[in-house]
DNA sequence: CATAGTTCCGTAAACGTTTACGGACGCCGA
DNA sequence: TCGGCGTCCGTAAACGTTTACGGAACTATG
């Protein structure tokens, strides 16, 4: 005898009273409702999640997908911890648990998803990492499965979204590099079709229009979102026969590299070139100090939460209007990288 | 009508067959299980997780327990995607998902494996930041679900575990630094109750001893697992009225804001003192290129998972010894932060 | 033709919960 | 005394699978 049943003839009560004990319903005797309770602790009995999902067809678990495999690694980093950390803080006012879903890069998203959470694995997926087109996105709307994404995609299901504001930190970067007289100008996109790539280096090449300037596209650079990417945008750059005199990295932490390539060159940011980036906890340590964009990762995580939860009906009341369809907006943090000033001829 | 059930109807078969035809069985017509194939692919069907499982008390799931929040943030960087990279390729092989179960820093890490764990929600467990003692151990071990830890903890229940050889890194730290002259030698050790710190400074101390030297108390840093860590004890080491000529780090990301302390005070790792580390993507990029400890972490993710599954019966077969309770060594990869030598008065 | 064996499929029980329903019992007011 | 009401509890169905069991149809063998 297992389970609820154990527990039942442990005590000689029914197990419908059992349950209702446990689960805090009103018509259970308190006197019987501390004996349960006592029993469960003294037999060490936790209901199987199993049996309880298959009959409330509900898991209290909520996943964030993220991919692993070498290339994508950078990205990981000490990001997703922070984020996480937000969405914990709301998730646990409702007993809500948070799991990453780990997708293996050998193996295609979308079939990772339909084959995990299809299957009912979690009440709503957070979706990060978004692709210009997104089949993930498709799937768990197909299957009404709540979801929200970090990030935009043109794959539109009418999901709720939330994103960094890539355009808001293209166009102060732009502004701010051609106010200091910066007329060649560089930016780093993602090595594939993330699609924040799309959207930075669409705005960069508007605001510099704005400007009367045209982004070359031999200065367009992608990158792994890693160190190692950044070592290879630095060596890039430095091999060009025109050099900019200034660049945009979109990533967090290719600018520990690219400082790297530069220092092997005797090129110094702020000096020879200006260099602008993200905020990391690595960037902070940055010599000479990075000029960067940042922002509160965990209220971001926060409202991730917040948003999903609000287009979930057991929730909608708490979270009436969420946050959804909201650009983040990260704050300049302003270092000496970015100091370069050049004088018109 | 849903599920299986649907799928029977739309078919006209029994809900058997098509059980059988889904999973592979022999006693199945081969014409059949087609048509019930080509019918799930078509109506969407995927089957419910929690009806299997339920029926079968397993889920195809291995958790890998890791702990959010912001002071141990610096710790997850890269390490453990790599690590879960090699979980996945073994994983991969036996339709095993592999998922991180997220430990709020606001919960007890045994409180909450108990509440996701033992209520059958995976069929084994990865822990990694073992600590000391270790409640965790003991409430899979009385649960008799399967795991394996990544570090050794006191708290023995004849558990599998793997480990990253501190020792062996302590001794040849120890043993290289004194041959260059180094007396006065500082380590650095996590400022939590995990296991490995009082592995590594032990040995160390040891190693010390064997040379006729002592380890100093002042001399023994604590450290959170970052940046920010890294920062702090080269700071207070700066401080110091007698400074050591070398130091050994322990965690990966602290040395880069180690590095920035020296900096800031013009001392040079490897000219003004020796520094020895962990190797991580960007420890490659520091300037003087440190000298520190590396081993490939997805080697160590496949014995983990491959020792994991060899205390599962059902995948015994498999992995008949599997690989556990080894110490994973690590291999110097030299540098010039370590080039100081001290000349004997 | 009888028998045995093979191939395929349907039936139904079981997994561990939750919960709708109804019943037993005691209490109160009419 | 009776009906009504409130409190508490037991019964049983349901959730979606898997699988042991048995049987029907067919084939092979003598």
């Amino acid at each position: 005898m297992k389970g609820i049943r154990r527990l039942a003839q442990h005590l000689d009560i029914s197990i419908g009273t059992v349950s209702r004990a446990l689960n805090g319903r009103p018509d259970v005797n308190e006197e019987t409702r501390r004996r349960v309770l006592a029993a469960a602790k003294e037999l060490g009995y936790v209901p199987n999640q199993s049996g309880r999902s298959l009959r409330q067809g509900t898991t209290n678990i909520i996943g964030f997908m993220m991919q692993t495999g070498t290339e994508i690694t950078g990205q990981g980093d000490t990001f997703f911890m922070s984020v996480f950390d937000g969405v914990q803080a709301v998730f646990g006012r409702h007993k809500l648990d948070l799991v990453a879903l780990l997708c293996s890069s050998e193996e295609d998203p979308a079939d990772y998803l339909s084959r995990v959470v299809a299957r009912g694995f979690a009440d709503g997926v957070i979706l990060s990492a978004t692709q210009r087109h997104d089949a993930r996105v498709e799937l768990l709307s197909e299957r009404n499965i709540p979801f929200v994404t970090l990030g935009r995609t043109l794959t539109d299901a009418g999901q709720p979204w939330l994103d960094l504001d890539f355009e808001g930190m293209a166009q102060a970067s732009i502004d701010r590099l051609v106010a200091r007289g910066h007329r060649r100008i560089a930016v780093t996109r993602p090595h594939d079709d993330v699609n924040l790539g799309y959207v930075f280096v669409e705005r960069c090449r508007e605001a510099l229009a704005s400007h009367g300037l045209a982004l070359e596209e031999e200065l367009i650079f992608r990158s792994t979102p890693n160190e190692a990417g950044g070592y290879q945008v630095g060596r890039e750059l430095l091999s060009l026969d025109e050099r900019p005199t200034a660049i945009v990295l979109i990533n967090e932490t290719i600018a520990i590299g690219f400082y790297r390539a530069l220092s092997e060159a005797g090129v110094k940011p702020g000096r020879d070139i200006a260099v602008i980036g993200r905020y990391s906890p690595h960037a902070q340590f940055l010599s000479p100090s990075l000029t960067c964009f940042r922002l509160s990762l965990r209220d971001l995580g926060v409202a991730l939460a917040e948003t999903l939860l609000s287009t979930m009906p057991v929730f909608r009341e708490h979270y009436p209007h969420g946050t959804a369809n909201k650009l983040w907006p990260m704050e300049l943090v302003e270092g000496a990288s970015d100091a370069l000033h050049i004088h018109q001829p």
